[in-house]
DNA sequence: ATGGACCCGGTACCCGGGTACCGGGTCAAC
DNA sequence: GTTGACCCGGTACCCGGGTACCGGGTCCAT
């Protein structure tokens, strides 16, 4: 497949092909005789798991390691459950976070239906609560 | 409290508390007679909401929404009332797919145990996968 | 053999979210 | 009354993640 065909089915730029390609996140294809990149049909299928990977919040360098994570043989196994075990604790507290801040939001939809003035303000009270510990530093 | 004394509490450098006033995020602050900034002491805490916030991936804009949202008076309750569960919406797609990419990690790490070679590849198979269909557009 | 659609690499630009630097004013202690 | 720590506004810069534009080559249908 040629670049805009991959961009096209992937619902992708272009250009985003080779900014990819550019950092690594993507290898890169074989060249046809003038130059012309070739996908595999897989590129597709790899496109939209980095999408679906971007919106869950990880970075372009997360889903790197995640990919190679993924593609690295059996011999890569042993760092790869490390990492893997690592990104499932940060997808736990992520998870943990946002459950917590969807409670905020109920509770503050529900004290909506008060009569208003005993209305108190759960999200602001979240505030209170310490910080997920963000074991993988500031962003 | 000055400037560098809520940041200093909220573990946040002072420009950002001027690039947070820019945006609109806080709301300016009293003046001192000689121009300096007067916070009041719940800023500390309208800070840490913050940074909680974007750990859990809410962009500034979403933030100020929920901000404006939590301290929008009795009356702003009912748009209030729709954006709390615009969001809470979001947020319940958003520990879904959270969740299915959590299982896609410890399966991947379950196979790890298995005879090399029979590893199927979970985080590739996520891929199959329809897209969360995030109602609140490109990111 | 020519026009339009595609591709190439390179560079420049955009947005979000900050951070740094500058020149100058303020304020408190000494 | 001077020194050092802080503040002011303004502007410039940085990073991540793209996107656009440029000048030129390729390909193929007519």
């Amino acid at each position: 497949m040629r670049t805009s065909e991959v961009a096209l089915k992937a619902g992708v730029n272009t250009q985003t092909l080779r900014y990819y390609e550019r950092r690594g996140l993507l290898p890169q294809p074989p060249r046809s005789g003038s130059g012309y990149r070739e996908y595999p049909a897989a590129t597709v299928g790899v496109l939209g798991f980095v999408k679906r990977a971007q919106e869950l919040g990880f970075t372009l360098a997360e889903i790197e390691e995640l990919l190679d994570l993924a593609e690295g043989g059996p011999e890569a196994c042993d760092q790869a459950r490390a990492l893997a075990q690592a990104h499932a604790a940060e997808l736990d507290r992520k998870i943990a976070g946002l459950r917590q801040m969807r409670a905020s939001l109920t509770s503050l939809v529900a004290t909506c239906d008060r009569p208003r003035a005993d209305r108190s303000c759960p999200l602001l009270q979240a505030l209170e609560e310490p910080a997920p510990a963000d074991g993988a530093g500031r962003r």
